[in-house]
DNA sequence: CTGAAAGCGCTTACAG
DNA sequence: CTGAAAGCGCTTACAG
């Protein structure tokens, strides 16, 4: 070890490049090492010292679906959080799909100091092997005993059914998604049993991909049949998908909001300047983010997530409706 | 090791997991490893192995901009090729930024077995140590002697200047982005340059951010002074921010293309499908990721990149340019 | 073909 | 306060 040659042990400088001097080095010792240290240049091995104290100072981020905006802004959440103690880092697997039992398993072998799941699926977490020190993310309607912190898209879908039958709305569409991932299903199913006991109808469900132009062409074939349906409402699952309603809207001469309201769910940036701008459920993303890279880092300090005065293992965060003008002046529409 | 409960020796363990036997294992005792391997759920330990062989096998990708539709592509491609064989994983830095020289050293004590690095600035080049095998992309307008893959961005801004100036445009406007990306110096000078040959008059330039309600407002802003000048057309340095002019012509009003044409670059697939479809330089992303990830590949298996037959430290991807509707049809403009 | 041994670069009890 | 030593889990010459 080349610092050792600035006069002292291995073991010394050890100690000091960990920080842990505290009361076992003296002050004279700790010059020596730092002024080596620098002049030489050394950085702590990363391999060695993960070997030695059994794991390594990352945290690997498991998500299905990187280059998104929305999980973005996850991400950026995360970081904020644990990006000082930790190097966090990004696993990646084809698009839209969480890493196979086999990739999970070298990922593991890593030995990271912790794992951040987003919106895993259960087959995933069935077959994840009990490691170490994990946090959830976005995981609605999973059953699991690891920590995690959600949104309560629940509430939001809810209070979106409220707005649409306070508008007068009594027969909408559902725009779903494909992914398989449960968070999307406790949308549907949450605004469709609440549209129903206030009265409205939901007449039609269809699904596509996360993709703009996918929802577009989704919307443009369904459309002719909503409208005989009398569809005045189109209820999209994720702002993507209607941004592509919205587009097709146009393309079709549509009114938005008069003819045809639309909402999404998320709050993209781009659903406050789109024209007319998107009604939506926000979905603080930034927020999840550093809920869980906080719940982590409880975590790794040893702390009992579960214990008096913490936080809990499970967080809820509120989601929240945003009316803006794609639903606001719906003109009553007719039976 | 637990494996060795299999009747052999460490070693012949690890010669069997690591696929060395070639003639220096029994059938029978390969037989006996892997079978006691699989009863025992054994997965080689990441940091051991890496450790002793000196170096990982896993391969980072530092990028500024990770949620970019455009840059998912790019990792998809990487992923098919270089995924088998090691595992890929993404930096993550703080938004549109390349990791800090202190998190790069954090990155390199990993002992990664390779690097690739996305749309790297001079500044971070500069600042780089000369650590192993390392592959850039998209660093056109950047000087490097490590290998590299890029877009051929002039060739395709001049095809771009030749279709408008055939399209009878004598005045436009150029969005361009305000991230030192040099890949935007390099597009927009090439097309200034190519257009003023054509004798045409560029007459106005912006900037934003890469993104859609930014572009937006920018072009809000800037198109009473640009439509003053007489501009007809507005090239943008990414369809991002082409569908925020979009967008806001839509607002304005505006007949895309017969008052105003617009094009954009990447060819992302949105372009495809918006209304009208996006006149756009088409950059190749997957295959930009294919290709790095097959040079890293030749350079980890030690092969000369510059040697006779070899492909050349340097590649270059052609570009293309995409015409739809946004300019297909332009009325003559007025002077 | 096989195993005992050294070594990868660190950290952490343990004596002093 | 300090250093010699053991050990983290593997791989790879090296003898046999």
């Amino acid at each position: 070890m080349v610092a050792a040659r600035a006069g002292v042990s291995t073991a010394t400088v050890s100690l000091v490049t960990s920080g842990k001097t505290a009361g076992r080095v003296s002050t004279d010792n700790i010059a020596k090492v730092e002024q080596a240290v620098s002049e030489l240049g050394y950085v702590v091995d990363g391999l060695g010292s993960s070997l030695a104290r059994g794991r390594s100072n990352i945290v690997i981020l498991v998500a299905p679906d990187v280059s998104n905006p929305f999980f973005a802004r996850v991400i950026d959440g995360v970081r904020s959080e644990i990006g000082a103690a930790f190097q966090l880092l990004l696993s990646v697997t084809e698009a839209g799909q969480m890493p196979t039992p086999a990739e999970v398993r070298t990922l593991l072998s890593l030995r990271p100091a912790g794992l951040l799941v987003d919106a895993p699926s259960a087959e995933f977490l069935a077959a994840l092997p009990a490691a170490g020190p994990m946090v959830l993310l976005d995981t609605a309607g999973v059953e699991s005993a690891a920590p995690s912190v959600n949104f309560d898209v629940a509430a939001g879908a809810v209070l979106l059914a409220d707005h649409l039958a306070g508008l007068g709305h009594t027969t909408v569409a559902y725009l779903d998604s494909t992914t398989g991932t449960e968070t999307f299903r406790v949308r549907r199913e949450a605004f469709c049993r609440h549209a129903r006991t206030l009265g409205m109808e939901v007449a039609a469900q269809a699904g596509t991909t996360i993709d703009v132009s996918a929802a577009a062409q989704a919307f443009a074939g369904a459309w002719p049949q909503w409208q005989r349906q009398g569809v005045t409402a189109v209820v999209c699952c994720t702002d993507t998908h209607a941004y592509g309603v919205l587009q097709e809207a146009r393309v079709a001469r549509l009114d938005v909001p008069g003819q045809l309201a639309v909402t999404g769910f998320d709050d993209l940036p781009y659903s406050e300047t789109s024209s007319p701008g998107l009604t939506t459920v926000r979905l603080p993303a930034a927020e999840l983010g550093r809920a869980a890279g906080r719940q982590l880092l409880r975590l790794l300090a040893g702390e009992e997530l579960d214990g008096p005065g913490a936080a809990g293992r499970s967080l809820t965060l509120d989601s929240e409706l945003v009316v803006r003008g794609s639903t606001a002046s719906s003109a009553a529409p007719g039976p």
